[in-house]
RNA sequence: GCGGUCGUGGCGAAGCGGUGAACGCACCGGAUUGUGGCUCCGGCAUUCGAGGGUUCGAAUCCCUUCGACCGCCCCA
């Protein structure tokens, strides 16, 4: 055990990734329903790009980012979050001028933070997301979360919880933050360690304290809610409504605040029971002024972000199974003289769409076909001495015992018609004489 | 960044100061000539995450270090 992964850092082994892949299958489908088109953009920004959008004082820019220089010089991060590179992405190839509006795009990825790993917190872990740029319309709000809920529909997600709030905008969030902070301060002391900082730097964070959360303090606190400007919450009342229309149920939450400083307006998040803190799965907002902030045109937009490890871990607990290569179809079985002919027959088959393997370590009959059931292939073919003399197959079906004979020739239409047909399990031809030495495997 | 638990073969897991590191699973080989699954037999850690120390003697005690897991902060 000498070299390991990085801490935080985690290999998807084969019977893990094929779990992935059917989450990944399952967003990629849900964003193609909902007209979005995937974007990839790299795994490392400037540095100055995650600095600008997330917000300096958050604590991913703080002390989470994985900065670095590179030999020329610069300052770059791997990025924390999928929705600075893709705005940027989208900004730099004038993306908003060249497509209709809502500008639609989805992506999944690794994104990187350094933090203590802990269940459903890695330093590399893996996002899935969605941003629709350029229209302000309260109804894609609603259409974006629509489209986390959709999702987490299809993957068969239980217990999760829809939270939603507003932050206002510049307009009316000054102040709300003024009101704020007149009423907490002289409370000052009953804050804790970490709120009074907040106090100072970001005051809205301190709503979400988990230390002091829902003691009488923050319960009394003036509501963000109760503070909007006319435009905000006709915008935050057409989202509501028109999730109600939907049926997609809901919980406000006058408390919530994201983490990142570019949200206005409509924020949401889909907590899961059973994850402990790390509760959110999916979370989105939109972020009108990041465009702009990030050089672009003063475009709104909207998004959302998952967790896949958060996902996976709610979904079933992972299949105990044998870790590597899927069950084959065929599983050849060489030696003696026909030994030769190993590689070309796997050929010969996997060119008729079966997937065929074999034993690679020159071991003896016996062993080969131990092989073949443990790997639980549906069928075995044979080639030894005689078969190779002959130029001819033995052809076993595993689950039955039954077995034929076929000429090297035929071998692969004949399998590839056995596996298409539903008659599959007929007896064999009675070409060998080992049959019924072996009980049916029960 | 803070706190807790823990690191024994491929995996799971005993042992917790005294000559050969249980056991289970997996794996490899065999049980009369070329036929798998069941059963039986045999094999498989000079070594207990790494480094140092205490001791006549340590996997078992102490220190350091690396790592894992869990919780907090924060976040997806």
């Amino acid at each position: 055990m000498r070299y390991q992964a990085p801490r935080g850092t985690a290999d998807i082994l084969p019977d893990e990734a094929a779990r992935w892949q059917a989450v990944e299958a399952a967003f990629r489908e849900a964003c193609r329903r909902f007209g979005y088109g995937e974007i990839r953009t790299p795994i490392f920004e400037q540095t100055e790009l995650f600095a600008r959008s997330v917000g300096a004082s958050t604590d991913i820019v703080q002390k989470e980012m994985y900065t670095f220089t590179d030999r020329g010089g610069r300052s770059l991060t791997l990025r924390p979050e999928g929705t600075a590179p893709v705005v940027r992405a989208v900004i730099e190839h004038r993306l908003y001028g060249t497509a209709e509006l809502p500008l639609k795009l989805c992506y999944l990825g690794p994104m990187f933070r350094y933090e203590r790993p802990q269940s459903g917190r890695q330093r590399q872990f893996h996002q899935f997301g969605v941003e629709a740029i350029g229209v302000e319309a309260p109804e894609l709000d609603a259409e974006v979360i629509a489209l986390g809920w959709t999702f987490l529909q299809d993957i068969g997600l239980k217990g999760v919880t829809l939270v939603l709030n507003s932050l206002g905008c510049p307009v009316c969030r000054p102040a709300y933050r003024e009101a704020l902070v007149a009423f907490l301060r002289p409370h000052r002391e009953a804050l804790c360690p970490d709120c009074r900082l907040r106090l100072e730097q970001n005051p809205l964070r301190v709503l979400d304290c988990k230390i002091d959360g829902p003691t009488p303090l923050v319960a009394s606190a003036p509501r963000i809610t109760d503070h909007l400007c006319d435009a905000c919450r006709a915008h935050h009342a057409a989202v509501k409504a028109e999730l109600d229309r939907l049926g997609i149920p809901y919980v406000e939450d006058p408390h919530l605040v994201r983490g990142l400083d570019y949200y206005t307006r409509t924020v949401f998040e889909f907590v899961a029971e059973g994850l402990g803190a790390q509760n959110t799965v999916l979370a989105g907002g939109r972020y009108n002024g990041l465009m702009a902030a990030l050089g672009g045109p003063d475009l709104p937009g909207i998004g959302f972000a998952l967790g896949a490890e958060r996902l996976l871990l709610l979904l079933d607990e992972p299949a105990e199974g044998r870790v590597g290569a899927p069950a084959p179809d065929v599983y050849v079985v060489a030696f003696g003289a026909g030994a030769e002919k190993k590689l070309s027959l796997l050929m010969r088959l996997r060119a008729a769409g079966l997937s065929a393997d074999a034993d690679f370590a020159g071991r003896g009959l016996k062993a080969q076909l131990r092989s073949a059931d443990r790997r639980g292939a549906r069928y075995a073919v044979i080639v030894g001495d005689d078969e190779a003399r002959a130029g001819r197959a033995a052809i076993k079906h595993l689950a039955t015992g039954a077995q034929w004979t076929v000429a090297e020739e035929e071998l692969a239409a004949f399998l590839a018609g056995r596996i298409a047909s539903p008659n599959e399990k007929e007896a064999g031809d009675g070409n060998d004489a080992h049959v019924g030495n072996h009980a049916p495997n029960p």
